[in-house]
DNA sequence: CGCAATATTAACAATTTTGTTAAACAACCG
DNA sequence: CGGTTGTTTAACAAAATTGTTAATATTGCG
């Protein structure tokens, strides 16, 4: 009976409760209570809400963008490239499905995060996005693929992947699917999401 | 100078407020201020900031759902059905660019609002999504579409093009594009997603 | 004008949420 | 075992947020 220690238990809880709620809507009596613990406890750790919070979002930034841009940079060829990122954003995502929601909803509210935290994780979208748009390019050019925008293409494929899990409950409800069914979906979308992408660039033959 | 009644300007200021911010994030205090007024004025008005959030919650819980149901419920033909979509999306949302995070935020918070203001509303996604996925299935079977699921093309549709409003200050930030850059993007993305998914579904002759 | 009725505000009260403190408890070590 | 350290809690205090009330201002109308 390994006992994790409390400050791990703490943030684990945070975690889950701002993932689900966001800060403004989080009230530090339910973290505690899902840490099993008194309220005071959070602050003998940690000095006040926003220290958890700011803990926690790093490490969730990190968790969404790591991954994403680890795939940019392999320099697999154009369709390859493209399923991979499908595939290991539907799978990796599907393991943290609020995970999404939660980035966007406080990137929205504080847009200077983004910032502050891609340069703390030293992320360069730029460099990864001219390298994409010329890698496109040079297929647009040999006659590949039809002509389209680079950064239209990124807009594409993460909107293909991402909005599904952002939309998750409309989703459910509107289609009636219960969480096993849901789960089906995004898992035949891998492979719908990679055929629906490599369709609409491929040129005909 | 005709002066609107206290009633709208309340309202207004509250929409704006708590489309920014959802629910929890906004202050009283804050819709006052946007409204120019006391916040005790908002009292006399409306009983409480409850109240305030349910009267705007219905009027963008339908102005997010019922554009989108009018175009599923004509009986044009699937490409033009889809071009519709597509735009209507784009240029409606873009005059609203907030909503659908404002939407998506306190529905991932309170899917129960989903069912009662769906039904509110009349809303029967059930019927319209049957009636699609016929229509899709059809193409299909003339061999004008390759084979695909309604419901996936109905999630990819709604995709492409709610996701670039959503993650907006990622998009933004990531691409190093102004509000002008941004709109305009968008309106190449009219066009664009359109393309994108006839060609992603349409069987090359 | 003058007085209702309505609109608006400032000051106050209640509630909710957060943060602190001092005391109880537990674990470790001589 | 006794004391020392670090952990946890209950009770309290402070701050922030919401809601109320009573007094003031404004409007319209006889």
């Amino acid at each position: 009976m390994k006992q994790k220690p409390t400050e791990s238990v703490i943030l684990d809880a945070a975690m889950r409760v701002f993932t689900r709620k966001g800060f403004a809507a989080t009230r530090t009596e339910e973290i505690a209570k899902e840490a099993g613990m008194n309220r005071a406890l959070l602050h003998y750790y940690y000095r006040d809400k926003q220290t958890i919070f700011n803990l926690i979002f790093e490490r969730r930034f990190s968790e969404f963008f790591k991954g994403l841009f680890i795939i940019f940079e392999t320099d697999s060829p154009l369709f390859e490239k493209i399923e991979k990122m499908v595939d290991h954003e539907i799978s990796t995502i599907s393991q943290h499905p609020d995970l999404p929601r939660f980035i966007l909803m406080e990137v929205a509210q504080h847009p200077e995060r983004l910032i502050e935290y891609g340069q703390k994780l030293g992320l360069n979208p730029r460099i990864f996005l001219e390298q994409f748009e010329g890698q496109v390019q040079a297929e647009v050019r040999a006659g590949r693929i039809r002509p389209i925008e680079g950064r239209q293409l990124v807009i594409n494929i993460m909107s293909l992947c991402m909005y599904p899990f952002v939309a998750k409950p409309i989703i459910k409800t509107m289609m009636q699917l219960d969480e096993s069914k849901y789960f089906e979906m995004q898992e035949r979308r891998k492979k719908e999401v990679y055929e629906f992408i490599i369709h609409a660039i491929k040129v005909s033959v």
